[in-house]
DNA sequence: TATCGCGGTATTTTT
DNA sequence: TACCGCGATA
């Protein structure tokens, strides 16, 4: 419904690429009837004077330090309507990029808002790569690309390479593929191309290999008439270094450039925006160095500490007033950023009051800790505060698995956002595969990919045939698969089974004219089997995956015809968000970026898992910092509760180790921050205050559980300080030397930590179980009786029900709103029905 | 050609 | 512990 609206309008009605676009005659006629104002109630009303600066400061370089909470969107959409409502500038004239489709629509909708209807405003906002491919498909003969090219995928791009390292005699075992990719990666963000790299990095891949393989890969991409995501900043690059011609096109097209999230920036993308900027010099770039944290995908801090230095005479103005966090998370997350030495330097203040202080809660072990943690949640939710205003912020999915359990136990409702992209879903990627092949017989990488899919016995064999004759003939797949299924190449039963398939691509075809194309697509999927074998399958994600389809066919509804549709499909699909429920959020910290909420627990505060150990271990102090940053990421998307926890003991690639709190607790302002008591239904064993805290501590001859209740009672008894002093020695050493030694010991390889251990088994198959062992299921069962409403339930026995974790299953016995499944894959077990939906 | 079981591996992931 | 990808099997 508002997909619509979230989908960049296809940009069907282009001006000529020559000229600056005059404006529309219903933009002429707009700008006549409303021009937005900007005195009192208009645009600019409400603007701190900062702000206000930011958006008139409309010549020459501009970098706006936006900290977090700051306006920084409401900076970014104000100045756009401000260039526009002066009128020195069209909305064509503006050249507007973000790094995220949600972060276009989002700031597209609030100029929309602010200077008129929406429609055919700003046709250049977007990302980086969305704009990329619309230069390149302007001029893709010039970089020797044909305008219709596909983007590939990541899946794709991996299989592309894998035939690239065996076509060159390369083991893919020793070199995988995945490696290669993250090479060719890393030279793409630096905005290298293959005669461009340095001969030392090109040598650490295959013996030397990398360069040429990265060549070969490149000329495969040409002939196949594809790119990938690194392609479309790279040929841009190509394009306007070769073509001043075209660059002047753009030069005197765009008079105005913002960008958002500048410190997101890799070398790629500076190297794009000086290129455009270099004529006019307009360029305003909106980031916060603080907020760093994609270091690792090849972002350049830099970029944004360098600004004044490449771009001379910059105006640089600072937002510094918070408009969204109280004063004592504001202030925690400053003291804790404040150590980081690579940063320009805010001070963030906010008017709010200072609010409850952040909290910070030891648990004995990461299932106490999601225990503590939806305890609070039900609390919340007892408030009758929305959960929506919640979220669980984890540095590594991995601790989502432990949540999610107990969310699910409790019956409390939670979504998990991130994951697999709607389009990098394996059943996207089959859907648009088909239509791909079906509308584009030469993308081979498309049939391949469907060739046998769902299974019709056309295996590897067939397919060394196919490519062998496609390559002796040097025609397409799609062709040799139809030379071969009428020769007697072939034993017959492969054979029929090409000869049904080539049969069926015809039918399409020869129906792309006649049907709709998002009928077309329906018929497709369903005669090619493709559902079919997502029905039989009855695993527990197969019915998303079928829903996924369903989504995919309805989406297609939004553009005129299937190329339009083909076109835009790998940049702007999103994932859907089913919105409108009152939900707990569970992200990773890099998910939760450019996100609030009322309250914020963050879970996990430990050495090695954050700051995490890998990052320390490559990155040294850059990535300590960048870890840093990402904490206080973390700590500033919370407008009034933060919550920080550690777990004494967690499991690591299912082994138990024990684990010093993180060095950002105690990098924590001691004035904002507070120790929490431990809930008093735990304090059964206050007495035993010091027993069981230390990660030595001399308490290990009780049984887990016991220590458990212990260790959460004497939550309150010691603060960071006195943390800091049982641990000290591990924490003198973790300190120390993060990038060589000392604490270097990979986490999970208890050898050189052990001797801060002893006796305590660092690593060992489970603690808990001893006497009495996991008093869980006693406890979960008592909840789940309490929750019990006692109401007779929807379902009957032996109904087919579908779970959003376990999968499909039949109902065997019912308790009130209790029901007993047995499930398909899962087996039996005990779930509320509030969790399970009828399965037709 | 499909399936089983073994071993290796295990951050973060805007496009 | 859990998953994935590959090689050995039926």
């Amino acid at each position: 419904m508002n997909r619509a609206s979230a989908l960049p309008a296809p940009d069907f009605v282009e001006q000529q690429p020559d000229e600056p676009r005059r404006p529309s005659l219903s933009e002429r006629a707009r700008a006549a009837v409303a021009p937005p104002a900007a005195g009192p109630g208009g645009y600019m009303a409400g603007l701190n004077p900062e702000q206000r600066q930011a958006v008139e400061a409309t010549e020459g370089p501009v970098l706006v330090l936006a900290g977090a909470g700051t306006g920084k969107t409401r900076v970014l959409t104000t100045r756009i309507a401000h260039l526009i409502a002066t009128g020195k500038a069209w909305p064509s004239n503006i050249l507007a990029v973000t790094f995220t489709n949600k972060a276009a629509r989002e700031m597209k909708e609030r100029i929309a808002a602010l200077v008129g209807p929406a429609g055919e405003g700003m046709p250049w906002l977007g990302t980086f790569h969305a704009i990329g491919t619309k230069v390149l498909r302007r001029h893709a003969e010039l970089v020797g690309l044909r305008s219709d090219f596909t983007i590939l995928g990541v899946d794709d791009q991996l299989r592309l390479l894998k035939q690239v390292i065996t076509a060159d005699g390369i083991d893919e075992k020793r070199w995988p593929a995945r490696a290669l990719a993250s090479f060719i990666d890393g030279w793409k963000n630096r905005g290298l191309q293959p005669k461009e790299v340095p001969p030392g990095e090109a040598a650490s891949f295959a013996n030397g290999r990398g360069a040429a393989l990265y060549t070969a890969y490149q000329e495969r991409l040409k002939t196949l008439n594809a790119v990938d995501f690194g392609d479309l900043l790279l040929e841009c690059l190509r394009l306007w270094r070769d073509n001043p011609d075209v660059l002047e096109q753009y030069h005197n097209r765009f008079r105005y450039i913002l960008v958002d999230e500048y410190q997101d920036t890799n070398v790629a993308q500076y190297l794009w925006l000086r290129l455009l900027a270099q004529a006019r010099k307009n360029l305003c770039c909106v980031g916060d160095d603080d907020q760093s944290i994609y270091g690792w995908r090849g972002a350049e801090v830099d970029n944004i500490l360098r600004f004044e230095h490449d771009f001379p005479g910059a105006t640089v103005i600072r937002l510094e007033r918070n408009y969204r966090s109280t004063g004592h998370i504001l202030a925690a997350a400053s003291g804790l950023i404040a150590r980081n030495q690579d940063r320009l330097g805010k001070t963030l203040h906010t008017e709010d009051e200072p609010g409850d202080k952040v909290t910070i809660t030891g648990a004995w072990d990461s299932e106490e800790e999601a225990r503590l943690i939806s305890e609070e949640i039900e609390a919340i939710q007892a408030r009758k505060e929305r959960l929506s205003e919640v979220a669980v912020l984890v540095r590594i999915s991995a601790q989502m698995r432990e949540l999610e359990d107990r969310f699910v136990q409790l019956g409390l409702p939670y979504r998990v956002i991130g994951g697999p992209r709607f389009y990098e879903r394996a059943e996207i990627r089959d859907a648009l595969a088909y239509l791909r092949a079906t509308a584009q017989p030469a993308d081979d990488l498309a049939f391949e990919r469907i060739l046998n899919v769902p299974k019709r016995g056309l295996g590897e064999a067939c397919l060394q045939r196919l490519h062998a004759h496609a390559r002796a003939a040097r025609v397409p797949l799609m062709q040799a698969a139809r030379y071969l299924a009428e020769s007697d190449e072939m034993k017959p039963k492969p054979r029929k089974a090409l000869r049904d398939l080539m049969a069926s691509f015809d039918r399409w075809r020869s129906l792309m004219d006649r049907t709709a194309h998002h009928d077309l697509a329906a018929q497709i999927l369903e005669e090619s089997g493709y559902t079919d074998m997502w029905q039989k399958e009855k695993s527990a994600d197969a019915a998303g995956r079928l829903d996924n389809l369903k989504e995919l066919v309805r989406s297609m509804e939004e553009f005129p015809d299937l190329a339009a549709f083909l076109e835009h499909i790998s940049l702007v699909m999103d994932a859907n968000e089913t919105e409108g429920q009152d939900r707990v959020s569970i992200m990773t910290l890099h998910a939760a970026k450019g996100l609030e909420f009322d309250t914020v627990f963050l879970p996990g505060w430990e050495e090695g898992l954050f700051p995490n150990q890998r990052a320390l271990d490559e990155n040294g102090r850059a990535g300590l910092e960048e870890e840093r940053r990402l904490a206080h990421v973390g700590l500033t998307r919370a407008k009034k509760r933060a919550r920080i926890y550690f777990a004494t003991n967690r499991r690591v690639h299912g082994l138990w180790n024990t684990t010093v709190p993180s060095r950002f607790i105690d990098e924590l302002p001691e004035a904002h921050v507070e120790v929490t008591e431990a809930p008093a239904a735990y304090s059964a064993g206050r007495a035993s205050r010091f027993e069981g805290m230390t990660p030595f501590g001399s308490s290990y001859a009780t049984p887990g559980w016991q220590r458990a209740q212990a260790r959460a009672a004497s939550g309150g008894g010691f603060g960071a300080s006195q943390w800091t002093q049982a641990a000290g020695m591990a924490d003198e050493d973790s300190r120390g030397g993060f990038s060589d030694d000392g604490y270097s010991g990979r986490w999970g390889d208890g050898s050189s930590r052990s001797r801060y251990n002893e006796g305590f088994g660092t690593s060992t198959r489970g603690p808990r179980k001893g006497p009495g062992g996991r008093s869980g299921p006693m406890l979960i069962e008592g909840e789940i009786l309490a929750k019990s409403t006692g109401a007779p339930s929807a379902y009957e026995i032996g109904n087919r029900v579908l779970h959003l974790k376990f999968g499909p299953g039949t109902v065997a016995a019912i308790d009130g709103n209790k029901l007993t499944v047995d499930f398909d894959k899962a087996g039996r077990k005990m779930v509320l029905d509030s969790f399970v939906e009828r399965a037709g």
